[in-house]
DNA sequence: ATCCTACATGTAGTCTCTCTATATGTAGAG
DNA sequence: CTCTACATATAGAGAGACTACATGTAGGAT
């Protein structure tokens, strides 16, 4: 797919996927992609600034872990962020609407 | 709505609404308007300029009138547009249908 | 006469976000 | 030793939508 029509939405994808546990940015890829059924290959060089973006805004909060060696950084979605994604959810489903009454306009 | 996330719909978008006429730009923002109950609002600087990428990539053909004194540019589909559209419809369902199923998850 | 609103198109410059490409490093399998 | 999976990160490019501005006609209201 063409991720790049993804603009402004990734922050909902994010947000949605740490909804009930956190993750770090490998794991967040992986369950995106999995998710989707495969749709959805997000490169790192988007996520990872992505998730960044949001631990700034208040969304995330990230704390670096070590596992086998290696260094991870968890995240876990915050009150303010759990609030961010209700607003994502309901501007998606006004978006599709919106969208979708152009695209496929139902016989009248 | 923060038509921002339009970002690479809006050439669907437009396509679509010109698909059983040709319209020009001010009624094509009205169409855009009214079929979408309202929800999309889509500013002059943005309609125009892609109108123009779209004719310039073959999918648009545009011709000035003179109506009541007012110069419009109008457009229409070309067959290369409509071949576009239908990719671009097909390209919406996936879109929505890998976005939809990280944010909404069905529950098994 | 003048102003305001609707009609109508257009451009310049900014902004945001995603992408590609690159860099770095560990662990474990072959 | 090498390759792949795991893991994070940044710089720079590119795309496309936005704001703000510029321009002009027509018609109704003050």
């Amino acid at each position: 797919m063409n991720t790049n029509a993804l603009h402004g939405h990734m922050d909902a994808l994010l947000l949605s996927v740490l909804e009930h546990e956190p993750l770090h940015g490998y794991a967040i890829i992986e369950a995106l992609q999995e998710r989707s059924g495969g749709a959805l290959a997000v490169p790192t060089g988007t996520v990872y600034p992505a998730l960044r973006r949001l631990e700034r805004a208040g969304y995330l909060a990230g704390e670096w872990a070590t596992v086998g060696g290696r260094k991870r950084r968890t995240y876990r979605l915050t009150d303010t962020g759990r609030t961010a994604l209700a607003g994502e959810r309901s501007a998606w489903r006004e978006f599709t609407a919106a969208i979708g009454s152009v695209l496929e306009p139902r016989p009248r």
